[in-house]
RNA sequence: GGGCCUGUAGCUCAGUUGGUUAGAGCAUGCGCUUGAUAAGCGCAGGGUCACUGGUUCGAGCCCAGUCAGGCCCA
């Protein structure tokens, strides 16, 4: 018998299903978005509509994406989706950076020592790029990120390649591209200079040593000695020592002339009694450095005299106080040497091997850091070594060939920053950092870099397109960089490399007999011109924002903003995100996890949990942080994803048989109806506020809080009974069905950026014959703040009920609260509520008593249960043809049997 | 070593100009339900707000230092 009441309820029924199971469904829609071109329709539907221009930072086309990558990517798209949304039109450009050491280092190691000419390195290069551009494009497809992915932008682009030529033809015209010899980091291994961002610190084991410089005789009476004096220098370089030009002291450092064993020397009075073997005690006389300036000394071991000079650089932290200074060795003194006429002496080749030069024939030919123990023990046979010991420290190392890096002079071409750094500080301050601090970490890097060098003697590159007569001067205009950029355009930058010095010469209209230059522009000019060859050309400069890890502060919006400013006065954005690392769950990086060792790659991952899965994890994070990632973390997501999914089944299965046309007029709603669309109108107008911030984790926990609280717990809960056992053609079984339409409209909308194919899933589900994608979102309507008080006490008052409710439950004598009735002491409750608080108590009965506290008392209610909803009632079973039911149930029954 | 940041329950986040017993969701435990069932509901426990010191009548919020972590630089 009640088996057969089961039938004539309205149980929740829908297809969509409970296991998402979004390793198979996500790629079956991707399909479907790119046959019936989704991106494409999104941009003709929203082509009215103010644009919105987030241009991409191109990665690097090497190795697979991993989960900083999709981190950054997924943030990208969820601006994207969600401008989209608001109505804008977002056309999405995604690009890829392609020229590179990282790439050539990679090709040379698999040609070995087969053909090296240029043209062969660079047609590999090329087509180890497009494999990795190929692999990375699936991977962000994947993850349902919607853009021009069938025309990205290659930085390795014909027509890109000639617009960079072009930014450097402006800056040439500008008069701000210089050559100089000048020390730069130097890799040994790979036999080139190398950007600021390729060198890595690592600890390193060195010889140092402490050396003596012999006073000349001149410089006696300065010191006020009559016997030989030397100066103690330190150095952990000492293979620079045949390239010393000089010592620097601090001016306000105090030195002491000591006597030991018969010798004199000078050393900082700070540091003296740190000295190896140091036993002299008080010093015979105190200097101040600005008191040394000028004193003449004879080099340990070349026939040479050097002088002491001022410098603010140095220090009493270790060493002497006075400081080696070799100024084609190292930034400081070259900067010295620069200031006091000193020559850059750098007596060493490519290979890192000391030269002729050098003057010391023992050491011709040596490596750097083999000629360390050579030159230690030439000063030791010269009685000028005071001590040596071995010497740990951090020191700069070539990221790619892990061999530690050199400051070495050699000839390069450099942007002079100075001549518009004032006005690109300038242009910082008209931009939008989020957060703020991105600002003070842009303006630092601005402020302290030094010229920018741009050439670079590798092959996998822009040419630099420059010529040198026989005497080695060069020849560079902006006339003839933006020639070589119109053939570029037409034929590549082979061509420079594949052409005859003589040919090119001659198309240019240059003299004979010159030399074409062989280097290869900085990459960072490459990505930091995409401004001009892809924002300018494809889409509108400036962009309204760049979005990308920290670590481009310094990286890619600093080589934008300089090319910009250099050649247009303006910064190429006007607003720039920043998102932090991704780390495990104890903020450490995951290269240095002790759970995480290997880069997480994002394929992987997506196919065993699903890319809605993964971008709600980013959607969850507040990723202006760093952004931690772990097991639990990702079980914690998933369950959050259950949430959103069940309730949206639920609503769907509520739904089953509804039609918007049903639909039933708010004059006909329950007060419980209108307060929670009111409710929904409060959570729209939070999301679009907190996607307008780009605030997405504060989407997530208003989406979750709504899904769980305020739906599943209590509207959905309360309303089984109305939803289940009404009349199908009920009205207050059609408000409901009203309210939960809109509800899951308006829900599936809002979490569309976030999770597009749960989203599109079940917007299809629904019946929609187009994507939600082409959706706007919903506007927000009056939220329930004219239902606050009374709601706020009504969900009050249901807790201090669910205290006795669930006390009865633990002394077994109910079991769901429906077994249960209920008398309500408290004030301000009229008779008129009683229906209402029954209701959302889910309770068999209330009683209202007054009472000057609220308090409430359960027992179990009383009467006959009706077997079809499960409520008691001293008036069921009345009706003859039905015992066993309550009124209203007998009268569903009779409508619809 | 320097610059810029971060540090609130197991996890993810809120905490307005310093002002009562620091909040939410999830997770956990216990119970209920079996008409959202590889689901749902209820109740409960859980935090010296990284640490130390200071300013204040009063500090998670302000100041100084320490520790841990990140990015960048040396």
């Amino acid at each position: 018998m009640a088996v057969d009441y089961k039938l004539t309820l309205q149980l929740p029924k829908t297809d969509f299903p409970m296991k998402a199971d979004l390793p198979t469904r996500e790629p079956k829609l991707l399909e479907k978005w790119k046959g019936e071109d989704l991106y494409g329709k999104i941009l003709e539907r929203r082509k009215n509509g103010p644009s919105f221009i987030l241009h991409d930072g191109p990665p690097f086309a090497n190795g697979d994406a991993h989960m900083g990558h999709a981190l950054n990517m997924t943030l990208k798209d969820m601006v994207l989706k969600s401008k989209n949304m608001a109505g804008y039109q977002v056309p999405f450009i995604p690009g890829w950076d392609c020229h590179g050491l990282p790439i050539e280092h990679k090709v040379m190691k698999e040609l070995g020592d087969q053909a090296k000419d240029p043209v062969t390195i660079r047609q590999n290069c090329e087509a180890y790029a497009r494999k990795y551009i190929d692999i990375q494009r699936n991977q962000f497809e994947r993850l349902g990120v919607f853009g021009d992915w069938q025309n990205p932008y290659l930085t390795m682009d014909p027509a890109y390649e000639a617009d960079v030529l072009r930014t450097l033809a402006s800056i040439v015209e500008k008069g701000w591209v210089y050559q100089a010899l000048r020390p730069v980091y130097w890799s040994t291994g790979c036999q080139t200079a190398l950007a600021e961002a390729e060198i890595e610190y690592s600890p390193k084991l060195d010889l140092s040593v402490f050396v003596r410089f012999s006073v000349l005789d001149s410089s006696f009476a300065k010191l006020g000695v009559s016997t030989p004096v030397s100066i103690l220098i330190w150095t952990t370089t000492p293979w620079t020592l045949p390239a010393n030009l000089g010592v620097a002291v601090g001016a306000g450092i105090a030195y002491g002339l000591y006597q030991q064993n018969g010798e004199h020397f000078l050393a900082a009075t700070a540091l003296a009694a740190s000295l190896p073997g140091f036993v002299a005690g008080e010093p015979i006389r105190l200097f101040k450095g600005a008191d040394l300036e000028g004193i003449d000394y004879q080099h340990p071991f070349l026939n040479r005299q050097g002088k002491v000079y001022l410098a603010d650089f140095v220090t009493t932290d270790t060493g002497t106080g006075f400081v080696h200074i070799a100024p084609g060795h190292g930034r400081d003194d070259y900067q010295l040497g620069q200031r006091v006429g000193l020559q850059t002496l750098s007596p060493v080749d490519d290979r890192g091997c000391l030269t002729e030069e050098c003057g010391v024939a023992d050491l011709v030919g040596k490596y750097v850091f083999k000629a360390n123990p050579i030159v230690r023990d030439l000063l030791r046979d010269q009685g000028k070594l005071w001590a040596d010991q071995e010497f740990s420290h951090d020191y700069p190392h070539c990221w790619r060939s892990k061999t530690p890096i050199i400051f070495r002079s050699v000839s390069q071409w450099f942007i002079d920053v100075n001549g518009f750094r004032a006005e690109a500080l300038e242009e910082i301050k008209s931009v939008t950092w989020v957060p703020t601090w991105g600002e003070n970490r842009i303006r630092g890097a601005v402020e302290s870099r030094p010229d920018w060098c741009i050439s670079r003697q590798r092959t996998w590159g822009v040419p630099l397109p420059v010529f040198y007569d026989d005497r080695g001067t060069a020849v560079l205009t902006a006339d003839q960089v933006r020639q070589v950029a119109d053939i570029v355009e037409e034929k590549g930058t082979d061509w420079w490399f594949k052409s005859e010095a003589e040919e090119i010469a001659k198309i240019l209209g240059l003299p004979t007999g010159l030399r074409k230059g062989l280097d290869t522009i900085d990459v960072w000019i490459d990505s930091g011109a995409s401004h001009t060859a892809v924002v300018k050309r494809r889409l509108s400069f400036p962009a309204d924002l760049y979005l990308e890890g920290s670590d481009q502060h310094r990286g890619w919006f600093q080589s934008s903003l300089l090319t910009s400013v250099a050649v247009c006065g303006k910064a190429p954005y006007k607003q720039v995100l920043t998102n932090g690392f991704v780390v495990d769950m104890d903020g450490k990086k995951l290269s240095k996890s002790d759970v995480y060792k290997k880069p997480t790659d994002l394929l992987s991952f997506v196919n065993k949990f699903g890319a809605d899965i993964l971008r709600l994890w980013v959607s969850s994070q507040d990723y202006r942080d760093d952004v931690p990632f772990s097991e639990e973390i990702f079980t914690r997501v998933t369950d959050s994803y259950r949430t959103v999914r069940n309730t949206v089944r639920i609503l769907l299965g509520n739904l089953n048989g509804f039609t918007p046309e049903k639909a039933v007029a708010r004059s006909e709603w329950s007060e419980i109806d209108l307060y929670v669309e009111a409710q929904l109108q409060d959570l729209i107008r939070t999301v679009l506020a907190a996607y307008e911030a780009y605030e997405f984790h504060a989407v997530y926990h208003a989406v979750i809080r709504f899904c769980s609280v305020d739906l599943s717990a209590f509207y959905i809960d309360v309303l089984k009974d109305r939803m289940y056992c009404d009349a199908v053609t009920g009205k207050r079984r059609l408000a409901a069905q009203t309210v939960m339409f809109q509800v899951v409209e308006s829900l599936v909308k809002i979490i569309a950026p976030i999770m597009p194919y749960t989203a599109e899933e079940t917007w299809m589900m629904m019946g929609h014959k187009e994507s939600v994608h082409l959706q706007l979102f919903p506007q927000a309507g009056e939220g329930a703040a004219k239902y606050r008080d009374r709601w706020d006490r009504l969900i009050q008052v249901r807790s201090v009920v669910n205290e006795p409710l669930e006390k009865a439950r633990q002394q077994k004598l109910i079991g769901k609260s429906l077994e249960a009735q209920v008398i309500l002491r408290g004030s301000g409750f009229e008779e008129i509520d009683r229906e209402l608080l029954q209701e959302i108590f889910i309770v068999s009965k209330v009683q209202l008593e007054s009472a000057e506290s609220l308090s409430a008392e359960v027992s179990p209610a009383s009467g006959l249960k009706c077997v079809r909803c499960w409520k008691f009632g001293e008036e069921n079973g009345k009706h003859a043809d039905h015992p066993e039911l309550c009124p209203r149930c007998t009268d569903a029954v009779l409508v619809c049997p």
